[in-house]
DNA sequence: GGGCGGGTTGTACCAAGGTACGATGGCAAA
DNA sequence: TTTGCCATCGTACCTTGGTACAACCCGCCC
C-alpha cells in the first residue's frame, strides 16, 4: 500500500503516475493518521507542506507514532539543511515535490528495496560533514601508543590527576607525556589537543614539528 | 560505457547481466587505468579486491587520477567502517560484490541518475553519527548571547586573553562570563565546555544547574 | 522610582596546566 | 655492547584558569 499525502491536487495527480501498486490519497494530517491506522506499514509520499503536519517538527512526531511506515518526504523547495534535519528523524527518502513521475517511481522502488533515496548533493554534503568531523589530525600518528592513550583520555575532558589514576601512573608521568604530545602535535594546550583528537582541529595550520 | 573490474571470473560473469549498455572487462589495476584512459567518465563496477588496486587507499589515488569516473565499489565483505572510508573518497556507490544482478542493475541506474547507492544500514549509520556529533548540549540554551559568544570562541581553542581581544573587552570580563558559563552548563572547565559545544558532551551526566 | 538582569571591570587568591632542569630502567636494533 | 627510544618519576618554577570578594552602567518592567 502507498499513501499520497498532499493538499495540492496537481501534485497528487502527478504522483499518481508513479506507483504500480494500490494507493490511497489524503489531503491533511488527520486523514493521513486514519490511513496509517489501517495500514501502519504503508509507504507514504509525504508533502512537507501537508496541512496539520507541522513541517519538519511534525515529522518527528509522525515517525514516533508510526515507526513502521517508510516516509518519502517531498519538499517544494528542498534544502540541504532541511534534508539533514529530516534524515535525523529516520525518513527513507527526500526529494523535490515536483519531481517527474519516472524518477518518483524509481525512488519508490528503491525505498521498497530497503535502500535510501537521497539526492547526490545532499548525500555528498552529509559525507563531507561526517568526514570533516571524523578525521583526526595527521600529527596524531606520530604519537607513541602510550601518548595516544593519554591524548584520548585528555580529549574526554579528564584532568591530569584523573588520567594518572586511570593509567595507574603518577601525575608527573602524565605531564611528561603531555609535554611530548603537545610538542609533537603542535597543539598549544590540552584544549586544542582535544579538538585535534575529536576532529575539530585547525587543519589549515600545520604543526612545526613532524 | 561501463567497466567491470574484477579478477574473479565468476563475479564478472554475474555482473555482466546487470548493465543494458556497452561494457568492458578488466582484471587488474593496470588494465583498468588503460580502459579509463579511453573513456575517462565510464562508470566502474570496481571489485575492492582488484589486483594492484591497493584496497581502500588505492581508491583514493584512483579517484584523484580519474575524478570523472563514477565508482560503484563492490566488496566481498562490506563493512560500515570500510564504507565510510570509501565514501570519504567520493565514491558513488557501495555494495556487496555478490549482489544479485537485478539489484546491481538498479544500483547502476540510480548512479547514472546522479544519485548515490548506499545500503540502508550504512546510510542510517552515517546519519546517526552525524546527528550524534551535531547536537550541542541543551544546557547551552540557558546562556545569554554574550556568554554564547564567549563559549563559541573558547570552544575553538582560544585562551582568555585572545577571547578578550576578539570581543574588545578586558580579560577580567571574559573570566566573569566564563564563571557564569561553567556554572550554568555544569562543565567543570573550559575543555569540557568545548566538548559540550562541539557536541561531544557527556549527555548522560546532566548539569546540577538548570 | 526601584528592582532586576545583562554586560563590564578591578584586586586578590588558589588550583591546575605546562616547562625545565634533571633521573632510572627496559628493550630492541645496529 | 652501545645506542636510542619509550615509559616512568622527582623538584622547582612560571603561566593560565577559575573563583571570591567587590563595584558601575544601562535598559526594561512593575
Amino acid at each position: 500500500m502507498l499513501i499520497l499525502a498532499s493538499a495540492n491536487d496537481a501534485l497528487r495527480q502527478r504522483w499518481r503516475a508513479a506507483p504500480d501498486e494500490d494507493f490511497q490519497e489524503v489531503t491533511n494530517a488527520t486523514e493521513l493518521a486514519g490511513a496509517l491506522r489501517a495500514t501502519p506499514s504503508a509507504l507514504v509520499l509525504l508533502h512537507l507542506a501537508l496541512p496539520g503536519l507541522g513541517g519538519v517538527e511534525g515529522i518527528g512526531a509522525l515517525r514516533e507514532a508510526w515507526p513502521d511506515a517508510p516516509l518519502l518526504v517531498l519538499s517544494d523547495l528542498p534544502a540541504e539543511q532541511e534534508g539533514r534535519a529530516l534524515m535525523r528523524h529516520g525518513i527513507r527518502g527526500y526529494a523535490n515535490a515536483h519531481i517527474n513521475a519516472r524518477l518518483l517511481a524509481k525512488a519508490v522502488r528503491v525505498i521498497r528495496q530497503g535502500e535510501v533515496w537521497v539526492g547526490r548533493r545532499l548525500m555528498q554534503h552529509l559525507i563531507e560533514e561526517l568526514t570533516h568531523q571524523e578525521a583526526p589530525h595527521p600529527s596524531l600518528d606520530t604519537l607513541t601508543p602510550r601518548e595516544r592513550e593519554v591524548a584520548e583520555l585528555v580529549a574526554t575532558g579528564l584532568c591530569n590527576k584523573r588520567v594518572a589514576q586511570r593509567l595507574a601512573v603518577s601525575e608527573r608521568t602524565v605531564k611528561a607525556h603531555m609535554t611530548s604530545i603537545l610538542q609533537k602535535t603542535g597543539a598549544g594546550d590540552r584544549l586544542v589537543l582535544a579538538l585535534l583528537v575529536k576532529g575539530h582541529g585547525l587543519h589549515g595550520k600545520p604543526p612545526p614539528a613532524g
